[in-house]
DNA sequence: CGTGAGGTTGATATGATTCAAATCCCGTGG
DNA sequence: CCACGGGATTTGAATCATATCAACCTCACG
């Protein structure tokens, strides 16, 4: 399915929730809106690849759209996971002017499409479009921060817990939650073959996480976080 | 030596050829010309702690500066070098408010910093100057990118094989240079313990790289991309 | 029931860290 | 201008972490 339509009641509200529309101006979110363009697309669509002239900023309504790049071999590293309200593509809008990685559809997703010519033009005009296109790539910049310390400072378990804790509530009370995905799609976030993650999963066992499919059930966040 | 100047002419000129001030309109650079003040520090010297709230933008004008996280056994992952021409502070001017890593001087410095409160004021009735921050995170997320992607797909020989093709011009023929900083801290850029840089070296010594001090001598750049 | 995708488990190989010791190199003071 | 000292770098050995490959499992679905 890949229909494109204007936006109805849900994608509206979705869009005007988002972290980089609701700090907009309502001049500028007007014209965005009538330029805004939606569709619905299957697992595994491309979005765009690493290279191609960039022409579409894509905002996340519902599902989840994995950006990555490949070596030579063919070999995929995830670089960033974009979800409801995420902007994806925004890296290209004002440098390069080309895509700086591939992004492809992971799980079922609907989309808001703005053309970049457009979106671009408007903002070297209005200060507050500007704004929040930088807000969003400060947000970017800082998630993509973590993830190299998280590479770099921990193993593989440590990555898993720190993901758990962070799907947690904050009271530090048990919690049981749904994996909002697949498995190999956490691994691949996590910088992992979804090998290690399964490994990594089984010894969380002995801290009190117990995973039944997609199903978590973490008994005391407090011994996770002194991992 | 921490005193805080008036730019020089010196200064002047680097300010106004990086690729963030170079980019904007003559109001917004006579507004930033007007706050900025110059400031020469030594190595090893703090210039923020992540999670400290936000005041200062730096640029850096000499030397290089960088960025990275702690946890909490104290070891170190560097995430980000800046050198002439980049800004460190960025990613807080807009979002959180605080710094989103700590940085320090690496090799001896001359820095321009604006008063991050009056930048912010000033982007938001400015069109071109929250254009010129966006643009300048944009590249910095770039980074990211490649940097995460690089941990995740290369090896310690590959990823230092890059770094010397990137320094390379880019003709194919033999070149010669000096590295720009000490070994140790491109061992930390690269996401290496100073002992696996060295190793990496040792092997590139095979295809055709020697390295003598901080000499670099590549025979063969095709070599070395074949790898 | 068979089938297949997603997930797990085991065995092995490789790459990188860590710790310790040896060596190099550079700026300083004589 | 040269010797000296200390930080930077290199090398070796042991260990650890994760990728990789292969086999097996399991569950949803036709």
């Amino acid at each position: 399915m890949n229909r494109l339509t204007r936006p109805g009641a849900r994608e509206r509200e979705t869009l005007l929730n988002s972290a980089f529309l609701s700090q907009l101006g309502v001049e500028s979110v007007t014209a965005l809106m009538e330029m805004v363009v939606i569709g619905s697309l299957p697992a595994r669509q491309m979005l765009f690849r690493e290279g191609d002239p960039a022409e579409t900023l894509h905002c996340v309504l519902s599902g989840y759209v994995r950006a990555y790049r490949l070596d030579p071999d063919g070999r995929e590293a995830d670089i960033a996971l974009y979800r409801t309200g995420d902007l994806a593509g925004v890296s290209a809008v004002l440098h390069g002017h080309r895509y700086a990685a591939s992004a492809q559809v992971a799980e079922t997703a609907t989309l808001a499409r703005f053309d970049l010519r457009r979106v671009r033009e408007l903002a070297s005009r209005r200060a507050d479009l500007a704004l929040a296109l930088a807000t969003t790539l400060s947000r970017q910049l800082e998630n993509a921060f973590t993830c190299i310390a998280d590479d770099r400072l921990h193993t593989a378990p440590q990555r898993v817990a720190r993901y758990l804790l962070a799907q947690c509530p904050q009271d530090g009370a048990a919690a049981n939650f749904r994996l909002p995905f697949q498995k190999s799609l956490l691994a691949g976030k996590l910088g992992l073959a979804p090998e290690a993650l399964s490994r990594a999963f089984s010894s969380l066992r002995d801290h009190g996480v117990s995973v039944r499919g997609r199903l978590v059930q973490i008994d005391d966040p407090e011994t996770l976080r002194r991992l």
